[in-house]
DNA sequence: CATCAGGCGAGAC
DNA sequence: GTCTCGCCTGAT
């Protein structure tokens, strides 16, 4: 079991942001986690965060997942004095980092995201997994499913994909997971290359748009200047930057931003 | 019963 | 380039 410090890092509000959909509640203070092929419990009380794994995992793994080389106290410092609107929401919201999570698990979850809402989105996505991912177990007996690779869901039969109950997105899915499983765009390259050139080659793919290419690249490329516009996050910059957000005094990690204001208006 | 959820593609212009 | 429209499904 390994400690942490509860400093700028809390699981229940980067759960509840919507950034990852395979992070559940389990009880009160109990929170699981499949990812990266693993599965990760967590307890969180008011001070710490005991992860339930080696001290080899958490250094290989999950130090990087969570982001915690990240001093996220430093860009909440950053924050205009004078925009009391942004001071709030980063109060409210701090503590939510940006996973680095799986760039295919990306790509499929915020195509599904599309008009959609967060249970939902989770609804079809364990449905996914279960379904056409990989069954495994852990050593204590917890049976969890791996994300479906690009391969098995190429060759997945539309009207079983609409079975899934994942709507009009079902033909986004099928043609995406064809595309890249036949190497039209080569994940691993994606990885490597700029945030503007990553962006282009996503909207590429079928059922991707501006907003679902911005998620992608925050949340799986952490690319953290991206910064993605949902209805949410157009009305409040409609509200409270009738001027426009200033993103030239945020470079380098407007992304954050973007999901402090999202949660906070997401639960006020 | 209507409306809406973290949009997107297609077609018109 | 910009605009409008239709789209699966479940919750309210």
């Amino acid at each position: 079991m390994i400690n942490i410090e509860k400093q700028y890092f809390s699981l229940k509000q980067i759960s509840e942001s919507g950034q990852c959909f395979r992070l559940e509640q389990l009880g009160n203070e109990r929170y699981g986690l499949t990812a990266l092929g693993r599965y990760l419990e967590a307890q969180e009380n008011q001070e710490e965060i005991s992860f339930f794994c080696s001290r080899e995992e958490f250094e290989s793994v999950w130090k990087d997942y969570f982001d915690l080389g990240r001093d996220y106290g430093k860009i909440i410092a950053c924050v205009e004095e004078e925009d009391d609107y942004l001071r709030k929401a980063v109060c409210y919201g701090s503590g939510i980092r940006i996973l680095k999570q799986d760039l295919w698990e990306m790509i499929i979850s915020f195509i599904i995201s599309q008009q959609n809402n967060i249970k939902r989105i989770r609804k079809c996505i364990d449905y996914l997994c279960r379904k056409y991912g990989e069954e495994k177990r852990t050593e204590e007996g917890k049976i969890y499913y791996t994300f479906p690779s690009p391969e098995k869901l190429a060759n997945v039969p539309l009207e079983d994909l609409y079975a899934c109950n994942l709507g009009y997105r079902s033909r986004y899915i099928q043609k995406t997971a064809r595309s890249v499983a036949e190497g039209e765009l080569d994940l691993r390259i994606v990885q490597s290359m700029e945030y503007d050139v990553a962006k282009s080659e996503l909207l590429k793919l079928y059922g991707i748009g501006e907003k679902v290419a911005d998620c992608i690249c925050l949340f799986a490329l952490h690319q953290l200047d991206a910064f993605p516009r949902d209805t949410h996050i157009n009305k409040v910059l409609e509200r409270q930057y009738t001027e426009g957000f200033p993103f030239e005094k945020y470079r380098g990690f407007a992304g954050v931003l973007q999901q402090y204001i999202f949660y906070y208006d997401l639960k006020n």
